[in-house]
DNA sequence: GCCGTTTTCGGCCCGACTGTTTTCAGTCG
């Protein structure tokens, strides 16, 4: 087992321990445990195991020692194993229902014998639970609502846990014999920040082993529907999936008309109407008369002037609807239909940023604070991408529970960075920022002498979220005109399928940032990706700089920038609105202008 | 469960907010 995947167990023996009622002190050692082994590096960690000197880590003693051992050489842990099997898996579920901790769901575990969810909700409604000791109305209908949301939210999966399930399966497809084209459509290609379901799209010689295929991949539960020319799984983890089979001169319409989204598609076919076309999943005839031929087989053409050339693809399918081709990102009914004109039309569609365009991030963690990786790991992992240069942002010290940093830590870990660049050890550069809180009255939370001897400032509220939209948004601007303040993080706070962002005026959190030629962040954290893609297209065109910065506490959270690169592209970003799409010179330049 | 120039037991431990209370417990970031 590697470090990280230790400290989870070490980490999970710690909430097993709080619903069993256990001693504080001692889950917050398994706690500490995990965070301490988080601070050691990977190789170290095998020397430190083999010479029987974990002890010598301050947090780790005896009992740490050997569990800690015993998962790294057999990745396994019997204590673990038994106390895991000795929890009602409903009891951790409930730990995800805001309001509910370890205490009270052992009250309800204890006093009504509540062990589910589904009990939990029947509770509720019949009144069970509000006359429980400290327990009230307010808290039993903030319990049901927590756990209808969970359910309205199940139906939803973040992009990038759908796209990890997708990935396989498309390269799995287009690997078949039989199969001549493959694609992932809906949402996901769409490149939305959260999707319901998935739709394949597959053009095949034989259908019946592309469907035997589908059907049995792993992690699949049950199959829900299994025909010719569709067939539909659910995944353990409730994700569904449909795969369509289509004959292959049909597969360029099939795959735009499950790209969607609706609107997009709405317009598509009011246009191609106004051209005398009908345009459908099956593809594009005339819409007048009877006898509809499709315009693939219709030698002659139709009488209005459609073009002649085959359709098989979907640029060619724009091209005979007089447009360039619209990038799925765009696919939104806001406007992308006129941009593509190829008459010229609105402005023309945007060169969209893309993946490669990006040279680097700024806001990531370490392990000084909540990262999980050492700056050197994290460091290396920015080599590894081929990013020009790297910004560490830990946390600042009110962050607390984040383990925030002290001004004296935070000098300690300036130096460090400024040796390491000095080391040549690495071809990245790493720039000394700091993710510093903004308290609630809008001040920093460090002095300005201290944030002068950083590279950059990232100003992020971290407390205080149910201030008014007007403190709330007085506050963000007090920070915005701090003169060391870089850019904004994670605009609104909101997390994806958890809870919305705190109530804020957002045009007037822009015009600041705009006048005090402020930075915001579109944090790629694939539960924030905040700014919304649905504000940036305006933003931009007013003057406003973007920063897609991963918000990585570990190093494969590096790669959430491709996240972040989608919601860039639905928000018709290109890479000259992105900061982080600058050679290290560049922006090493950027930031010496601004103080 | 960890730690120790208070060293083998006793202390460890951040502050705001909410909803339950009538002075505070539990949750959260």
């Amino acid at each position: 087992m590697t470090k990280n995947d230790i400290a989870d167990v070490l980490a999970e023996i710690g909430t097993l321990l709080e619903l069993k009622g256990e001693n504080p002190f001692k889950i917050r050692a398994y706690q500490t445990g995990a965070r301490a082994l988080e601070a050691i590096e990977e190789a170290e960690l095998a020397v430190l195991i083999r010479e029987e000197r974990l002890k010598s880590v301050k947090g780790i003693g005896d009992a740490l020692a050997q569990k800690i051992g015993e998962l790294h050489t057999t990745g396994r842990l019997e204590f673990f194993e038994t106390l895991r099997a000795s929890i009602e898996p409903g009891l951790v579920e409930m730990l995800e229902v805001p309001g509910l901790g370890p205490k009270k769901i052992r009250a309800l575990r204890d006093q009504l014998g509540l062990s589910t969810l589904v009990a939990l909700a029947e509770a509720c409604t019949d009144g069970r639970v509000a006359a429980l000791a400290g327990f009230g109305e307010k808290s039993q209908q903030k319990i049901l609502e927590g756990i209808r949301n969970r359910e309205a939210y199940g139906r939803r999966h973040l992009w990038w846990d759908a796209h990890a399930v997708a990935e396989p399966i498309v390269a799995g497809l287009r690997a078949l014999p039989q199969v001549m084209r493959a694609e992932a459509a809906g949402s996901l290609r769409r490149g939305m920040e959260t999707v319901g379901d998935l739709d394949f799209i597959v053009a095949a010689s034989d259908v019946a082993p592309v469907v035997d295929w589908f059907v049995t991949q792993p992690g699949v539960r049950e199959i829900t529907a299994r025909g010719a020319t569709k067939a539909s799984v659910r995944f353990e983890s409730g994700l569904q999936a449909d795969l369509r089979l289509v004959p292959a001169e049909q597969f360029a319409f099939a795959l735009h008309h499950f790209t969607g989204s609706k609107d997009h598609n709405v317009q598509m076919r009011q246009r191609a109407l106004a051209r005398g076309l009908s345009l459908s999943e099956w593809g594009l005839v005339s819409a007048e008369g009877e006898g509809t031929v499709k315009q693939k087989t219709e030698t002659g053409g139709p009488a209005s002037g459609a073009p002649h050339a085959v359709i098989d693809s979907e640029a060619a399918l724009f091209a005979a609807l007089g447009l360039h081709f619209i990038p799925p990102e765009l696919r939104e009914g806001l406007g992308e239909i006129e941009a593509a004109e190829l008459a010229g039309g609105a402005g023309g569609l945007p060169r969209l940023i893309e993946p490669a365009d990006l040279r680097g991030a700024f806001h990531n963690h370490t392990t000084a604070s909540d990262g999980r990786n050492t700056l050197a790991e994290m460091t290396a992992a920015a080599e590894a991408l081929g990013w020009e240069y790297l910004g560490i942002a830990d946390h600042s010290k009110s962050s607390f529970q984040a383990n925030g940093l002290s001004e004296e830590r935070l000098a300690v870990q300036v130096a460090e960075i400024r040796a390491l660049n000095a080391s040549g050890r690495f071809r990245t550069h790493v720039f000394a920022g700091t993710e510093c809180d903004i308290l609630p009255d809008g001040r920093l939370d460090y002095d300005a002498s201290v944030l002068a001897t950083l590279d950059y400032v990232v100003a992020s509220v971290h407390n205080a979220f149910t201030q008014s939209s007007a403190d709330m948004t007085a506050r963000i601007i007090r920070a915005l005109e701090h003169p060391q303040v870089t850019m904004l993080g994670h605009a609104t706070g909101r997390l994806l399928l958890r809870r919305e962002g705190y109530a804020l005026d957002l045009s007037k959190i822009i015009d600041a940032a705009i006048a005090n030629r402020v930075v915001i962040e579109l944090n790629a954290s694939p539960w924030r990706l905040d700014l919304d893609w649905r504000h940036w297209r305006k933003a931009a065109a007013r003057g406003l700089l973007c920063a897609i910065n991963p918000d990585a506490h570990e190093t494969g959270g590096l790669a959430h920038v491709r996240a972040g690169i989608n919601s860039a592209r639905k928000g018709w970003l290109t890479s000259d609105a992105v900061l982080n799409t600058r050679s290290l010179a560049d922006v090493q330049a950027w930031l010496a202008a601004r103080r």
